[in-house]
RNA sequence: GCCCGGGUGGUGUAGUGGCCCAUCAUGCGGCCCUGUCGAGGCCGCGACUCGGGUUCAAAUCCCGACCUGGGCGCCA
């Protein structure tokens, strides 16, 4: 039984389960909160009602021990959330040593560091855990949107023989006796699903980036979400993406209340659609030339101006991937979903032709035979198709305010971090 | 990759040459207390990352190592 299952009005003898979350000893009464994962709930110890015994199991017992207390539900005003439990026995099922090594009740606090050192004890904190309640749903609200829309959800490899598309560094692995990579995105896999016949395909899972950044909004370690869908354009998928951001605060603002309240959020669920702004104007608004990529500094000042999500659209060809579809003399058929914080995503419709992909390919440099796995699924009937990659931690991170990425992973993979 | 910053009890901190065998909070141990909800009161415990140097004197200044936070580049 948890805590959120038990109110003024229940009737008998409940059991509940926990860690000691503290312990008020006034001397002739004692007050144990009990924390389990979805809140605390007040067991209250008179010394003249409570039988000597369990007196003295809660003096011996340390905080963060874990126990399994029965009892009755008693109603009472000046009780935390109006009841308190009298317990008729209480068990000690494991000791926690100390000092601890964090306070999981959050008097003191820690920093991002000792934090993640001892993240096990972090998670145990209610504000911690709600970030990741709060995850569990915008997955299950993701998954439950592509699933209405028709789409399958897929896995690829993440162990690959090649770079996707030259950008970003990989990190090398030893596949038996050949060099592999763990792969930065699934982004040709996606793309041979189209040849398939798959139409429609989705995929959530982890990106490896072994870039040397040290940020509060990157990490080495990331997970991302991946559609693909035939027949579409850059345009088609743009309003898939909206409409899954938007549904996904939908769900979470409805849903995960509880959380967004021990968290002290309130998110504001963004109108759509998006504003679209193309390159030509936010290269203007942020004092750009021509080709040149927003910097930190030009992102933030476009987030500034706009203030709130929005697109920027067709990008010059020459600094999107290969697999990018052209539009008119140097554009692409491209986005890039941002947040004032953040990018989100990016998306485009893709190269469908063998020929062009192949000369695209050419022109950054790159080898057409070390991509033959791939440009082969374009030679016998690839259909038209776009799609975008969006970031999970990114997205949290932007929806719930929190100052560091870090914050929404259990296990966060940086720059120096490797464990736990 | 470039640049800036930081390592003081378990945790978070004060202390920038002598006033420091180191401040405060939390924690831990002991005692008092029948309505706590950051409980309160009294007593006690527990720390200067490591190595070298400067100095009459180093937590404090210098050099190096190790660990680490952040900004930028790049990247999502």
């Amino acid at each position: 039984m948890h805590s959120i299952d038990i109110d003024p009005k229940t009737k008998g003898e409940v059991e509940v389960t926990g860690w000691i979350h503290e312990i008020r000893d006034l001397g002739g009464i004692t007050f144990l909160l009990l924390r389990d994962r979805e809140g605390i709930t007040q067991i209250t110890l008179p010394k003249r009602k409570i039988s000597k015994e369990i007196l003295e199991k809660v003096k011996k017992a340390s905080r963060e021990s874990v126990l399994r207390v029965k009892g009755d539900v008693q109603e009472d005003g000046r009780a935390p959330n109006g009841f308190e439990i009298l317990p008729s026995s209480i068990e000690i099922l494991a000791m926690a040593k100390s000092p601890l090594p964090l306070d999981p009740t959050e008097k003191v606090s820690a920093e991002i560091e000792t934090r993640l050192d001892q993240r096990f004890l972090d998670m145990r904190r209610p504000r911690v855990k709600a970030i990741f309640m709060i995850r569990s749903y915008a997955l299950r609200a993701i998954r439950e949107f592509f699933y209405e829309k028709d789409f399958i959800e897929v896995n690829t490899p993440k162990i690959v023989a090649t770079a996707t598309e030259g950008g970003t560094a990989l990190f090398p692995i030893s596949y038996f006796e050949r060099e592999a990579f763990l792969n930065q995105s699934p982004q040709l896999y996606k793309q041979m699903l189209m040849s398939s016949g798959f139409e429609r395909v989705f995929e959530i899972g982890p990106i490896f980036r072994a870039e040397e950044h040290s940020t509060r909004r990157h990490l080495n370690e990331a997970t991302s979400i991946d559609m693909e869908m035939s027949y579409a354009d850059d345009e088609g998928v743009m309003r898939l993406l909206e409409e899954l951001i938007h549904h996904t605060y939908k769900y979470i603002a409805k849903n995960a209340s509880r959380y967004l309240r021990v968290l002290e959020r309130e998110i504001k669920i963004p109108d759509i659609p998006f504003k679209r702004i193309s390159y030509n104007e936010a290269i203007e608004i942020s004092d750009l030339e021509w080709g040149d990529d927003f910097g930190a500094l030009g992102e933030r000042k476009l987030g500034e101006s706009i203030g709130e999500h929005y697109f920027i659209r067709k990008w010059p060809l020459e600094i999107k991937p290969y697999y990018t579809m052209p539009c008119g003399k140097n554009e692409s058929k491209s986005f890039d979903l941002m947040h004032p914080r953040a990018e989100l995503a990016s998306g485009s419709q893709r190269v469908h032709d063998h020929k062009l992909l192949e000369k695209q390919i050419e022109e950054r440099g790159f080898s057409p035979e070390s991509f033959f796995f791939y440009l082969n699924t374009f030679k016998y009937g690839m259909p038209p198709h776009a799609g975008w990659g969006l970031g999970l931690e990114r997205l949290l991170m932007t929806m719930l305010d929190l100052d560091n990425i870090r914050e929404a992973v259990m296990f966060p993979r940086d720059r120096r971090r490797l464990v736990p």
